[in-house]
DNA sequence: GCAGCGTCTGGAATCGATTACATCGCAGGG
DNA sequence: CCCTGCGATGTAATCGATTCCAGACGCTGC
């Protein structure tokens, strides 16, 4: 007995009105005692279960929350999910993922057919006409978009990018190399800014060369390293895949990291701290991050009871592991500082 | 002009009735040529939307699937939903996701509130009374439970594992370890049989520790390994996390891989081919079981029109890569082998 | 000229809940 | 004793689409 069982079968077992019923399911408190036990009663017998699309329906609202990122099989995203997934569980709202290449139309659609109360937008890249003309609250995490209206939450990428050119400089590399995303990205333009800041504060020699944060692309970036005169003797990549990729296509060319050349990478995904050599990296708190977004579009939806400001513990933090040492004393190198 | 946009408005702006919006968004071909030119315009000019609550709830179908996975966070994941949301879109369905641990009540719910129109199971450890309580069409996919009334799609585990052993058995590896994944857990438990099968088969040693499938996993085995007498030459993990912690943890107490010790993976999740060395594995062709799964429901919600037979593609292969080679000639190997 | 048929369109029921408003009964104050 | 007020419950409107059914219209063929 069970699955297609209506209000109105609970209501009629019960000897009660569907009203009522709906009332002991949603605002106990406003129904009699022995009423309220019988329809309970009822409910168990019958196995009841709300129709979700009857109630959004009426409700003009649709419990749900939908997490659009530019690319759902980057494992990047994965922590974030699952946290905003616990957080959204938590205020009883479901959520639904999407690519957001799934095309213009469907795009759209996403954000007008009424079946998620929120957006988390993951994505930068997305006409800002589609994204403005949805009706809906929304928060840009990590990625964002100066034209999108929403509130962005997501780490300093700038300050970021800092840090780990000043690692590299006090261990007194003088020369140092960027493998950074791709050009219209704005986490790859902030953190190449911050790497440019950072190279000219600490007074030292600074390359860029664009990847598109993907393993090969650090393999690509390795490539193009060796081949390069002087050898720049530190690296920060963009991503803590880049940066793997990097160094894997080094052992393949014979170089060893962090022997002959520091590698620092960016995000601190599960595997950077087993790598070989462990990886030094900026640390993403991503499940903070996801947390702090699912928690500030609960808040924008008026479900939360409690309004907490800001989250001041989403801040990067270099994390120093193997992977960066001082630079290799060879005799070029030595004469260079001898210099100084 | 959007947002709060309704049929009727489209109709009346129209001069038709809403029956005739209606016909001419869903099957236009049975609307007259003029009548559906004015309705399309009208359309346009109002900006409208239909309200998916109230479609689901005429039409008594949700347009959506739902994925239940044990645990988001898991990067296996990613590339399958990837694939599931590419052919659920195509499909004109969402795609909603969710932990399978967020309490029985929920669980329950999820299944019932008539939000999704069929499950991609990932999760064989949930409760069968409340998958089987579900009156949705299902799929499991990679975990199972033969209590789950729900077809399988998967790889073939014990044929894999066999696969693992033969490699290192073929590189005459005489004793092997697995460090195989919980007791409890299908997959663990079949790799485990086919392990042990493979082993029997080619009469070599055989050892089983359990683990997690977690990199921590690996590298607790990578301790334990190193205090086994003799040490086995060979180990399969049930994971590529568990393999990559097992090495990370060998170089850190000062064994090589593939010099002291052979490594054989499982899943080739995407940094597999970048690790250093390089994980030979047992290849899951994640994306064509994400695919092969979210066909399969599409065919079961009846909305494919043509119905495809079961996959054969979804087979698990070795991929050979740098972890694996000869065991090591010391002494007591030369004599062992001599004496055959 | 008319029956018969096919095409196009509109009226109204329907999906299953929520909720504004009305009603009823009873307790307490004047 | 009547009236007010309040708590508990029922009636019916409502959310916004889809779709059954019937009617209008134009043609064809006899």
């Amino acid at each position: 007995m069970s699955g297609r069982v209506r209000i109105v079968d609970v209501a009629s077992l019960a000897g009660v009105s569907t009203a009522t019923v709906s009332r002991a399911l949603s605002a106990p408190e406003t129904v009699g005692r022995a009423t309220r036990d019988r329809v309970m009663e009822a409910v168990r017998a019958t196995g009841y279960r709300v129709n979700g699309a009857a109630r959004d329906l009426r409700q003009q609202r649709a419990r749900s929350l939908l997490i659009l990122a530019p690319n759902l099989a980057n494992t990047f995203f994965s922590r974030i999910f699952s946290a905003i997934q616990e957080e959204a569980s938590a205020a009883g709202l479901a959520v639904q993922i999407s690519d957001s290449r799934i095309g213009r139309e469907k795009l759209v659609s996403l954000g007008y057919d009424g079946r998620a109360d929120g957006i988390v937008l993951l994505d930068g890249a997305i006409d800002p006409d589609v994204v403005n003309g949805w009706r809906l609250p929304m928060i840009q995490l990590c990625e964002w978009n100066e034209a999108y209206r929403a509130p962005r939450i997501g780490i300093d990428n700038a300050a970021a990018a800092r840090m780990a050119v000043e690692h590299l400089a006090d261990l007194c590399h003088r020369s140092v190399l960027h493998v950074s995303g791709p050009d219209g990205n704005v986490l790859a333009v902030t953190r190449r800014e911050g790497f440019s800041d950072g190279v000219a504060a600490r007074g030292i020699a600074g390359t860029t060369l664009a990847g598109d944060f993907t393993l090969e692309a650090g393999a690509c970036a390795a490539r193009r390293w060796a081949e390069l005169r002087p050898r720049p003797t530190g690296v920060f990549c963009a991503s803590d895949e880049c940066a793997l990729g990097f160094i894997s296509e080094c052992a393949a060319l014979g170089f060893g990291v962090p022997d002959d050349v520091s590698v620092v990478g960016f995000d601190d995904i599960d595997f950077a701290h087993r790598f070989l050599p462990a990886l030094t990296t900026i640390r993403q708190p991503r499940e903070a991050l996801g947390r702090a977004a699912a928690k500030a579009l609960v808040n924008l939806l008026g479900l939360a009871q409690v309004a907490d400001p800001g989250d001041p513990a989403i801040a990067p933090t270099i994390v120093v592991r193997s992977s960066t040492a001082p630079p290799p004393t060879d005799d070029s190198r030595v004469a260079t500082i001898t210099l100084d």
